[in-house]
RNA sequence: CGGGGUGUAGCAUAAUGGUAGUGUACGCGGUUUGGGACCGUGUGGCCGGAGUUCGAUUCUCCGCUCCCCGACCA
């Protein structure tokens, strides 16, 4: 894309309400816009970088036999009712209004009742378990203080994915694949080594349930963390009896912020008994079905990653999520010969599937190029200017770690071109 | 929801009970051209309501906003 067809613009400094690091950053690269407390706007480049945070996410569940489907925003209370989910004594995060028909209607903040009710009118046999679906919507939280950025908002989208199985024999098995997908999503977004399978309390059907933590300074969260173990858990689960389950001992924990970017958990058949999703099993008794829950939230892995990889002068994109590979500066093009040289380099790029950002701003100057170059964070930065026309020869920096290499104009489509 | 703070131009900031200033961004002219360069010039602003006052961006009250701490966060 020619950075000149963006209608973003890049901001040297932050709005002064905005303290948190992710927030700062990517209201400064036009990543997000604030339209009000805990709501943005995911502008063009923000936009992509949470679609390939999605692809990720839908490629692991699907290859776990996961099937997306999309499930509606707008709730019918008899149905939360039935769960006893609906009053707001219960749930304090509603967002609800009237029907100008009568009646009143939710604002999804969940999707166990709906899916819950969805599938009770497709199960009816234990051959038709197990399965798994998941969707990425919007939820709508009315939290009493959104804050941390796009940490915490009000309206985000959330892939929740739902496992329905006949017997708890096939739910844990299905929950440990699952645990491991989502090991596999966060490795591949770039937080991987940083993100603990953390232990909570388990609820009424299960010993533990299961967030996945990430260790960050800017985390709400507190885990307890042994790392050359590998093992985390939650203060919930801090209690002597559960430790020695897990093989560690109070004292090999080390008290950590950090963020919740998943979390897994098992539903028993709570949601199944109170909507009525139940099925046949072999003796022809009608029996509940065991349900899962798994959820991520796209917007807080990338604002986390944001939190993490960063450094003083901008974001450091992985390269498997940067909205692109390459952000190609061109330099000198007030030169016709070199803006038509550094456009055949773009178009040589995108011929060979390179994902590249082309700076083909004619009145920028180099400083101004190369500053947002290093905020908006392109994995890699290629220059393109009279020298490097004269020279035959390619400078290519690495935004993290900031190595340089110079290649030749064939070697640089070598490089870059993605395998056919 | 309890406590604290905040609100001036797209963004960042200053001053003031009496014509609101600066940087940046933006427009125009010119110089410059590999790390946010410079000269000239121009456009653009006091969160809302009520009150006090000859006069309120400034003081008072009410409301709203945003931020922070806490509580909350299947």
């Amino acid at each position: 894309m020619k950075q000149t067809q963006l209608f973003t613009k890049t901001l040297k400094e932050a709005p002064a309400d905005e303290v948190a690091k992710n927030a700062q950053l990517l209201i400064r690269g036009g990543y997000v816009y604030k339209n009000m407390a805990g709501v943005y706007t995911f502008l063009p480049l923000g936009l992509k970088v949470i679609e390939k945070i999605n692809t990720i996410i839908r490629e692991e569940m699907n290859a776990v036999g996961a099937q997306e489907m999309y499930m509606p925003s707008l709730q019918d209370p008899e149905l939360w009712k039935k769960s006893d989910r609906w009053d707001d004594d219960k749930v304090d995060v509603w967002f609800k209004g009237e029907l100008k028909a009568g009646g009143d209607i939710g604002f999804a903040w969940t999707h166990e009742e709906v899916i819950t009710e969805i599938m009770s009118k497709y199960v009816s046999s234990y051959k038709d378990l197990p399965f798994s679906a998941y969707h990425i919507q919007t939820k709508f939280r009315n939290e009493m203080r959104a804050k941390s950025g796009i940490m915490r908002t009000r309206e985000f989208w959330m892939k929740d994915l739902y496992t329905f199985c006949a017997t708890e024999e096939q739910h844990a098995e299905i929950y440990e694949a699952y645990a491991i997908a989502y090991k596999n999503v966060f490795d591949r977004i770039g937080i991987g080594d940083k993100t603990y399978k953390t232990f909570a309390s388990g609820g009424a059907f299960t010993k533990f349930s299961h967030e996945f933590q990430t260790l960050a300074e800017a985390g709400e969260d507190i885990v307890y963390v042994n790392e050359a173990k590998g093992i985390a858990v939650n203060e919930e689960v801090l209690a002597e009896a559960d430790l020695s389950e897990l093989g560690v001992t109070k004292d090999e924990l080390e008290k950590r912020k950090s963020i919740e970017v998943g979390n897994i958990f098992s539903l028993g058949t709570k949601f199944s008994e109170a909507i009525g999703l139940t099925y046949k099993n072999e003796a022809g008794e009608e029996v509940p079905v065991i349900m899962g829950s798994y959820g991520i939230g796209p917007a807080r892995a990338m604002g986390t990653v944001v939190d993490l990889l960063s450094d003083e002068k901008g974001i450091i994109w992985p390269e498997s999520i940067a909205p692109f590979t390459v952000h190609l500066v061109g330099l000198n093009l007030d030169d016709s010969e070199i803006k038509d040289f550094a456009d055949g380099v773009y178009d040589s790029l995108k011929k060979r599937g390179v994902e590249v950002l082309y700076d083909d701003r004619i009145e920028a100057r180099a400083g101004e190029k190369f500053a947002d170059s290093d905020l908006l964070g392109m994995p890699y930065r290629v220059v393109a200017s009279k020298k490097t026309k004269e020279e035959g020869q390619f400078e290519v920096v690495t935004r993290k770690g900031g190595e340089v290499r110079f290649l030749m104009e064939d070697e640089l489509y070598d490089d870059f071109a993605t395998e056919a």
